[in-house]
RNA sequence: GGCCCCUUCAUCUAAUGGUUAGGAUUCAUGGUUUUCAUCCAUGCCAUAGGAGUUCGAAUCUCCUAGGGGUCACCA
């Protein structure tokens, strides 16, 4: 049994970083029927953690992962930490220490100072005497002060740290409240977990966590540490590169499977196939497969993915989605035509509902340079002419029956398919490029090509 | 700064000692289209640098450079 987890400390959204490393877990524990399980590190109490949650689950169902079980809230466990703290410390693997605050700072300056690395001296490591009055303990755990601390990371292969990097790091501070990295070792050993995929970020904590495992007698999971996904500089992702959120991709008209396989890709690949469906992720994903170096996210590929996932969407599906973007199809009789006319080219849904109001809606204005353009010469008494011509046509029920009296109109004239397109479509759409006309006529229908036409010829009179 | 990790086209990546170093995105060009987009075709572009080991190195070793992470009574 694969037991994997996504283990957010509550900061109030979802990132892409987390969500890929969430995606990374959920796929492997769904490709082994395992169970892929969702804890909140709100040891500090001081955030509001329901609303994170709130948010996080929010975008969990956007991209369609779901979760195992019931959620696990740290801060509802203090009382399992705090027995297996009174262990520690009754085993002698943890003790109390007196230092107060300021002296540990002053401890830090001092080394610092020398140049060396700051670190607790352990000067109440093995102190019997008569503790300081006034002063509230933390609890330290006993780490190994010589050898190294080994594991082999399922990525990075494997990782030897120096004891000496380790210090007698605090699992209770001297209020009682435990710290980080032991009530992860303690949750993830309690939840059953057979594999932590996480960010490379918590390379370093793993030797601080196998100190909690050893010392608690845990068999400690295997370890994935996925490097770090950078902004399009090769930089550190911030706020400042936009879209962290991964709420604000909804908004920007992004498609949840999009996205997802955009995220896939970034770190991970199965030879040379880009599009993956979900079943084809589960299917294949092998946390293996991940690749050691940090990569760069490109909103080129994401936006082609989006495109992708797009033009293959069916129509029912986009009317759905077009809702959130002002657009209601929902009572049209031409879905089809309109979508099938617009969806080719939009990369984004926002981008497709804009194509969409451009067809829909009657041109306010023109595109100046389109009308200088398209407007020489005969333009405008073509174009009237094949409104003339449209009129006196028996059937316009298809963009083939429109495509049929611009033929008709193009061989009377004995001019180009230009000579008309060009002009219509600025009088239809505003400017000079969209969608093909007879789709664009079959949409919109007779009486307001006509009167298209009309304010067309009004604006040049103007 | 100490320690740890990383380094293949601009970007995502493939190639686990033998390939003309492959694919995708971007870009450029051409075709298709009345236009734009789509689609199709073609092209440009990479093993960070230097030493080894080997018949043979992107791949193994070492050094250098660059990038990242981490060094809390945060998570």
């Amino acid at each position: 049994m694969v037991i994997t987890r996504f283990a957010p400390s509550p900061t109030g959204y979802l990132h892409i970083g987390g969500l890929r490393t969430a995606l990374f877990s959920w796929l492997w524990a769904r490709k082994n029927g395992g169970k892929f399980l969702l804890r909140i590190e709100d040891t500090d109490l001081s955030r509001n953690s329901e609303d994170a949650l709130k948010a996080i689950l929010k975008a969990f169902d956007w991209v369609g992962l779901n979760y195992d079980g019931d959620v696990v809230y740290q801060s509802q466990r203090f009382d399992v930490y705090k027995d297996y703290i009174a262990k520690l410390l009754q085993e002698g693997k943890a003790y109390k220490c007196y230092m107060t605050k300021e002296e540990l700072d002053a401890l830090r300056a001092k080394q610092e100072a020398k140049g060396e690395r700051p670190r607790y001296d352990g000067r109440y490591r093995d102190f019997c005497g008569e503790p300081p009055a006034g002063v509230e303990p933390v609890i330290r755990i006993k780490a190994p002060r010589e050898g190294f601390i080994e594991f082999n990371d399922g990525i990075k292969g494997d990782i030897k740290i120096a004891a000496s990097e380790v210090d007698d790091f605090i699992i209770a501070r001297s209020d009682g409240t435990p710290t980080y990295n032991f009530v992860v070792a303690i949750d993830d050993y309690e939840m059953g977990l057979t594999d932590v995929i996480r960010g490379d970020d918590h390379l370093y904590n793993t030797p601080k966590q196998l100190v909690v495992y050893n010392a608690l007698g845990f068999k400690p999971p295997k370890f994935y540490h996925v490097a770090m996904i950078n902004n399009e500089k090769g930089k550190k992702l911030s706020k400042r590169d936009g879209a962290l959120d991964v709420m604000e991709y909804k908004k920007a008209g992004y498609l949840p499977e999009a996205l997802i396989n955009f995220l896939v890709r970034l770190g991970w690949s199965n030879g040379d196939q880009e599009i993956f469906s979900i079943e084809e992720m589960i299917e294949l994903f092998d946390p293996k497969n991940i690749n050691k170096s940090a990569s760069s996210y490109n909103l080129d590929k994401l936006l082609w993915l989006n495109a992708h996932y797009i033009k293959n969407s069916s129509n029912e599906k986009l009317v759905e989605l077009l809702k959130d973007f002002g657009v209601d199809l929902e009572n049209s009789d031409k879905i089809d035509a309109i979508l099938n006319a617009t969806k080719q080219r939009a990369k984004t849904l926002v981008e497709l509902a804009n194509e969409i109001n451009k067809i829909l809606n009657t041109p306010k204005e023109y595109d100046e340079k389109a009308i200088k353009k398209a407007f020489k010469g005969e333009a405008l008494t073509i174009i009237k002419d094949f409104v003339e011509l449209l009129k006196s046509s028996d059937s316009l029920n298809s963009k083939e029956d429109y495509h049929e009296v611009m033929q008709k109109l193009v061989e009377q004239k004995e001019i180009g398919f230009g000579k008309l397109g060009q002009p219509l479509r600025v009088a239809l759409l505003g400017s000079m490029s969209g969608p093909g006309l007879d789709e664009v006529m079959y949409i919109i229908g007779l009486d307001e090509v006509e009167k298209r036409v009309k304010n067309i010829e009004n604006f040049l009179k103007g």
